[in-house]
DNA sequence: GAAACTAACTTCGATTCTGAACTAAGTTAG
DNA sequence: CTAACTTAGTTCAGAATCGAAGTTAGTTTC
């Protein structure tokens, strides 16, 4: 047998268009599927390579019909650049945001472009067994392998902590039959192909950053990217230089479970008493109207009581943002991330938002919010399934 | 003009032996000066380089004097590795480490060895047109120009807030004339040489955790390092994949002045009210040791009132470290670390790293302390130096 | 104590990537 | 409008890196 070495760099695609293409040929997909680089110029930069060697592998991209140009971008004071884009019809992926009690699925082309989606209910505590045939069901109604281009890969994202190596959850609290089932490889299985996994928070933290990314010509500068998901339950994402940071164990990003003086010692999901969550989140922001006798079925009534100017439902809503300011606080000047983003279904509230942001100005070190930005999220409900789309993506192409 | 390119990698280096290196060069240098990479075989590994790449680029820097073979190690079912090491008298490095009362400086080779250093006693408000000079003397005492290989770099420690990009503090609290002096320039200027300047946390970080790599041979999977530096003040200091984490505007790693109840609204260095400073640093301690009549000076005298058994000194220690504890667990949790760290003059006394420890297990979710390790720091009051001598070489030899 | 295996390191022809010079296509200032 | 400048992208000879096969030197197994 040879020498097997683990340095290799040349990587033989095979497929509809074999062709043998080099190292950086993954970079350079990578790069312009991500928006980090969308002309040759820029991809030197990235990258770090000679234009010649730019030169060169664009060529070999183009010739394989993986990437194409799309027109010419603005100049900056001398001959503007020729963008590049992944030719959309050399693959597709298909993604699935999993929630407690929604199954969300969609597909995208090589760009990240979300084409298609689709939205059911479901209940998480039927089991891995019932609810992933039906999320597989979906997202092959999605696509007519008879006339679409070939599949690259699934990604889903989770709705609890996941070890991503594993590419299972793990002891999630409140979804019966997950723990440790390796929902990668069953999607892998199902569908032939590659596939990942991941917590909610991440994946949406992603699909946000992937849209500011885009949208934004200066994002250079705007790498460390800190989500936080505010929905029934609290869930925090983080890029670190434009990666997802997933910590040792994979459980970096926690912010929920933290004990805070103003939860006194009511119960959380979790086990543990006085957790963040039982104040700030949707859940618990329910649960004490209901209380006061002021009826809230889910987060998206919350979101209409507060919009119809329900002063009771707002003034909760405003404290949950305070008392999640103030942890995020702690967070915020640790990490010093140049842009905060709120998802979830409490973020489409001003007030909420509003809140979030002034205890973050008061309680962060003047040099932790010196240039900060914070916001409500650009992706919204989507920021799951493109993040998704994404991870994937960028799995499928640095491989 | 001509083309100047940015994505340059050759590199000249002029001095004693003027020689072409390339791009990898420094890469290697790197890599042997930290400990990530002990033979060739390490390197081709860590680098990423074919086997007969590092073959190539040894041989060029074992001719140009940079390192050389020093013995082999120990198998692990094969041929035995030829261990590399920087020679150390290829220069050397001049480290300072500041304090609000101390200048501690240092030699070290070039291999990170800390050689001599010399302690005295200053007042940081003096301003840095008194101590900087101050410290030039006490550095250039530690090396006969005459004897000694060529000077390298000089690195310094600072204690306050370090804008990294500009070489100088920040609105540091009590450090009158230093915020925006810019040290690093007056250091380069002063030695004709490379100078790096960073909060004293940061380097107290990088030198425990590069200590920790060469000690043990598997820290390959431990590059993820929390240090927390309690002495008079509170500071901490983030090690991600092995490199200091500065964060967006370089005030990553602020944990001291966050609001905690337990602090009330006691009054902070900062300006601020209510701070974990308050409660759980030494100068608070010494402050309500001092309330009960309790003479304690400085840190030092703590130490020793604990050692001596006093268990009044002993039960506010105990506590300090709880409260510390419950703030450092909502970090813990978030960044999900592979080692905390626990350095500066609190961490020599047992019950306080007992009571940090007990209460990060308590507080944090058993995922983030799944394998973490707790520990007082291994390089101790040598830290500081140990790791502004390291951020100096690192820069050198990338350079 | 061979035989089989594993890991470290080297050699050398083949390939990839670079760097300098050049072309192309814009912006800015007078 | 032109001259000076800036940025994007290409060409090609030469330098840097690779990968396969081989050598060296250990460990493990029976």
């Amino acid at each position: 047998m040879g020498y097997k070495p683990s340095y290799a760099k040349t990587v033989k695609r095979t497929g509809p268009r074999d062709i043998a293409l080099t190292e950086y040929s993954s970079s350079i997909l990578s790069m312009i599927a991500s928006g980090r680089a969308r002309s040759r110029a820029d991809l030197a930069r990235t990258l770090n390579l000679a234009p010649s060697t730019i030169t060169i592998k664009v060529n070999e991209l183009m010739e394989a019909g993986l990437i194409s140009e799309s027109g010419s971008g603005s100049a900056t004071g001398g001959r503007r650049p020729t963008l590049l884009e992944l030719v959309p019809d050399a693959g597709f992926i298909l993604a699935a945001d999993l929630g407690a009690h929604h199954l969300w699925v969609g597909r995208l082309n090589l760009s990240g472009n979300l084409l298609v989606s689709e939205i059911r209910t479901i209940d998480i505590n039927d089991g891995p067994e019932v609810v992933l045939p039906q999320a597989a069901a979906m997202m092959r109604a999605l696509s007519d392998p008879a006339v679409d281009p070939p599949l690259r890969g699934v990604g889903m994202s989770l709705p609890g902590p996941v070890n991503f190596a594993l590419g299972a959850l793990d002891s999630p609290s409140r979804m019966r039959g997950w723990h440790e089932f390796k929902v990668r490889n069953w999607l892998a299985e199902e569908f032939g192909t590659l596939a990942v996994v991941d917590n909610d928070a991440n994946m949406m933290a992603l699909g946000e950053h992937t849209l500011r990314q885009r949208e934004s010509p200066d994002s250079k500068v705007r790498q460390n990217t800190l989500f936080l998901k505010a929905g029934a339950a609290i869930g925090c994402g983080l890029i670190i230089d434009g990666q997802v940071y997933r910590g040792s164990t994979g459980a970096a990003g926690d912010i929920a479970h933290v004990q805070i003086p103003a939860a006194g010692d009511a119960p959380c999901s979790c086990g543990n008493r006085g957790c963040l969550e039982t104040v700030a989140s949707g859940s618990a922001i329910i649960r004490d109207l209901a209380a006061v006798g002021i009826d809230a079925a889910d987060v998206n009534d919350i979101v209409r009581q507060v919009n119809n100017g329900d002063p009771h439902t707002t003034t909760r809503v405003r404290t949950a943002g305070r008392i999640l300011g103030q942890t995020l606080s702690i967070v915020v000047n640790f990490v010093n991330p140049d842009v905060v983003v709120l998802g979830g279904g409490l973020s489409q509230l001003e007030p909420y938002v509003a809140a979030v942001r002034s205890q973050l100005y008061e309680s962060c070190h003047p040099l932790a919010t010196k240039n900060i930005v914070i916001e409500a999220s650009l992706a919204g409900s989507q920021a799951g399934l493109l993040g998704a789309g994404q991870l994937c993506l960028r799995t499928v192409l640095a491989s």
